[in-house]
DNA sequence: TAAAAAAGTTAGTTATGACTAACAAATTAA
DNA sequence: TTAATTTGTTAGTCATAACTAACTTTTTTA
């Protein structure tokens, strides 16, 4: 097996690229990622990307061809989804011990999975009696890095007449968490898409009673499971 | 009061070194720290902590003239007690909640006391109910940054005859606290000191049916109260 | 298919926080 | 009170990780 053993020698910057690379590949797993592409999503300078590329591809983290897109090793894979399997066990230890709020959480969380003990983040999940998701509705790895992959579309694919279940949203905006709340809307709740207007591709839905309108960019944040 | 509510825009080193001072001013309240002894304490070069502090002095956290002595600011003094507030708490959560034995929460609870939320540790101290002690017996500062000074001497300080009751223990060191808890040693032992021996200050205890020689190093780093 | 636009790279600069080597000031010992 | 030692300072170097500006390659559009 000659396991690698590579102690987590890694910087905090390191480790964001790699999370970063990683959530790129899985949100649009045939557009491919480029330099710039992740210099926008981190809001550095496609220099810093170019550069910190190169250290990640010689440390065996990376894979790529001057002027090609962007892979991870085995090796990066695994420790992206570490920190998210740390990311997400802190977010669902603020909200369900310390009172969070959702929109709360996502920030202290950037901070938290840096921390680097495994027995720490293997404690906590322990504690927690091994949660499945986050306050978010994300699937959080075990401690082998293993998890599902649930099948989630976003509420901006969906046609009229269609009915889902939300499953999930994005944490990243602490403006859209509050808003997504404000309006009455949580995990699995029940959305009924009512019209989808070709002007503007805004979205009339209806859940619980409540009828509203949200834009495309809120629907592409929210993500769904199809029941109808 | 014109508050200047200095955002906690501090590095991780700047921290470090803030609370390496303060700890330093305590443990030797008469003596004056210097820049070497500090360069020795955090185990870097004497150039580097002479840096450092011209950046602290800068940003009105040290105070001290040209090849004198270094003193902290009332600012300086608070961010070392919210440091130390931060780290204690942590380190009795790691013990209580996680399973952490008390010599492995030292290097852990490093790196949490950097972490930048007040709600955090605001949450965390309500959760465990407001402990007043961290696993080694040194006090918590609450929220507002007070804490009580609990007369402690050293084991060393001590002369034959005397009775003592441990009340702390440096947490610094892995290996002295895997010892005190081999030999039997716990918080609130009663100690008794038998015998002080001249050629090399080792002390001969008594605690609990268990007599042991300790050398003058071990007994540095307990802390007790003297009851006899 | 040639021009324009986008994507990616390189060079050179900056800030932080380490380091060593050389030097100056203060303290201690002879 | 001079000399030796300790303490503190300065200058110059290095690594990390950001930046801008200029350039090259690739892709898209006309
Ligand atoms: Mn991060
Ligand atoms: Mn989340
Ligand atoms: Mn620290
Ligand atoms: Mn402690």
């Amino acid at each position: 097996m000659t396991n690698k053993l590579n102690l987590n020698n890694l910087t905090k910057s390191e480790e964001d690229y790699l999370k970063a690379i990683f959530q790129l590949l899985i949100e649009d797993a045939s557009v491919k990622v480029g330099n710039n592409q992740l210099a926008d999503y981190l809001k550095v300078s496609p220099a810093s990307t170019n550069n910190m590329i190169k250290k990640l591809k010689a440390k065996g983290y990376v894979v790529s061809e001057k002027y090609g897109k962007l892979e991870l090793t085995e090796e990066g894979k695994s420790v992206a989804v570490r920190l998210i399997r740390k990311h997400r066990l802190w977010e669902t230890f603020l909200c369900n011990y310390l009172n969070f709020t959702w929109d709360e959480v996502h920030d202290v969380a950037e901070q938290l999975e840096h921390i680097k003990s495994r027995k720490l983040i293997d404690e906590l999940d322990r504690f927690m009696d091994f949660p499945k998701k986050d306050p978010h509705g994300e699937v959080i790895p075990n401690a082998n890095g293993e998890y599902s992959i649930i099948p989630k579309i976003t509420l901006s694919s969906l046609s009229e007449g269609d009915v889902c279940q939300l499953i999930a949203v994005n944490d990243g905006s602490v403006h859209f968490l509050k808003y997504v709340s404000e309006i009455g809307l949580a995990l699995s709740s029940e959305i009924k898409i009512l019209e989808v207007r070709e002007f503007d591709k805004s979205i009339r839905i209806k859940f619980d009673n409540t009828i509203e309108t949200v834009t495309r960019k809120f629907a592409d944040n929210v993500f769904v499971n199809k029941v109808v």
